[in-house]
DNA sequence: CGATAGTTGCAACTGATTATTAATTTCATT
DNA sequence: AATGAAATTAATAATCAGTTGCAACTATCG
């Protein structure tokens, strides 16, 4: 019983095999910022029998009790990553899609001020860069192991 | 003829009631930051005769020629703005839908080392702000006053 | 005015995500 | 280990924002 059905548990989620393998792709270090599409591809190369929908609802429930967070990077789909125990922002590369994880006392400082002089108490924010590797061969080269 | 006939001739656009109507809307200081579907609900109220699938190229037409920018807010819609002079960002209040436009160099600057500082040369960003008026009275008024 | 390249409205389509529902599975209790 | 209620699933249809193909129209230039 791994350390996995442990942390659906807390959740109050049932223990079903369809969980418990997302959750593992989830936890696998190439897979951090990855979509439902990509994680259901993963379970078919893996002769799962599951459904897309299942896997849309198992990612919203684990995002729902914390899983799990959603990202909204620029292309239309969410991305979803384990949750950290600290926060942090994103920069993300569009040529090759490579994500580096940042976190800046002073940005996330200035936000706090901008919100109160506003006189908005501030619930959340989102902020991604996005850009493009200085390192073009790297780039490409990133870019194409993730196909 | 307008000013807006200029905007258009200036974007290589034929000058066409749709496009005319449209970007009407959008310099309505009460329409700053509008959705395409919003817009299109505006034409049919003016009974004007208009396909949503001619709003969303038209918008489209505008990003691409600078007239306007997009914006991704939370919530899965893209809105519009009239593109102005210079960058700002945003801050939305969750519960009366108020959006609060501001610029912070502090900020700005230290998204510029930190996409350096990885190797990354930045392209653009988008950050976003996410909180609740404090004061729950102008904030419920503003809401009811947006329906 | 007449030609032509750009536009439009419609309807059908896409891609991402959610809702419905009947069947299956978990898990606390026998 | 067997049981049964409640949770969960797979499959399918539905939805939602946005796009596209196309025949009919129209702004603009000569």
């Amino acid at each position: 019983m791994p350390e996995q059905n442990e942390e659906l548990k807390r959740a109050g989620l049932k223990i079903t095999l369809p969980r418990i393998k997302i959750l593992a792709i989830l936890q696998d270090p190439n897979n951090q910022h990855i979509s439902a599409e990509d994680v259901y591809k993963i379970l078919l190369e893996q002769q799962e029998e599951i459904g897309l929908a299942t896997v849309y609802r198992v990612l919203n429930q684990f995002d729902d009790a914390g899983i799990v967070t959603r990202h909204h990077f620029e292309g239309g789909k969410s991305v979803f990553e384990l949750s950290h125990k600290k926060h942090h922002d994103h920069l993300v590369c569009l040529n090759c899609g490579k994500v580096v994880e940042f976190e800046d006392d002073v940005i996330e400082q200035r936000q706090e001020d901008i919100a109160k002089s506003h006189k908005i108490k501030l619930t959340n924010h989102s902020l991604y860069l996005y850009g493009e590797c200085e390192d073009e061969e790297a780039c490409e080269a990133y870019r194409k192991s993730q196909l």
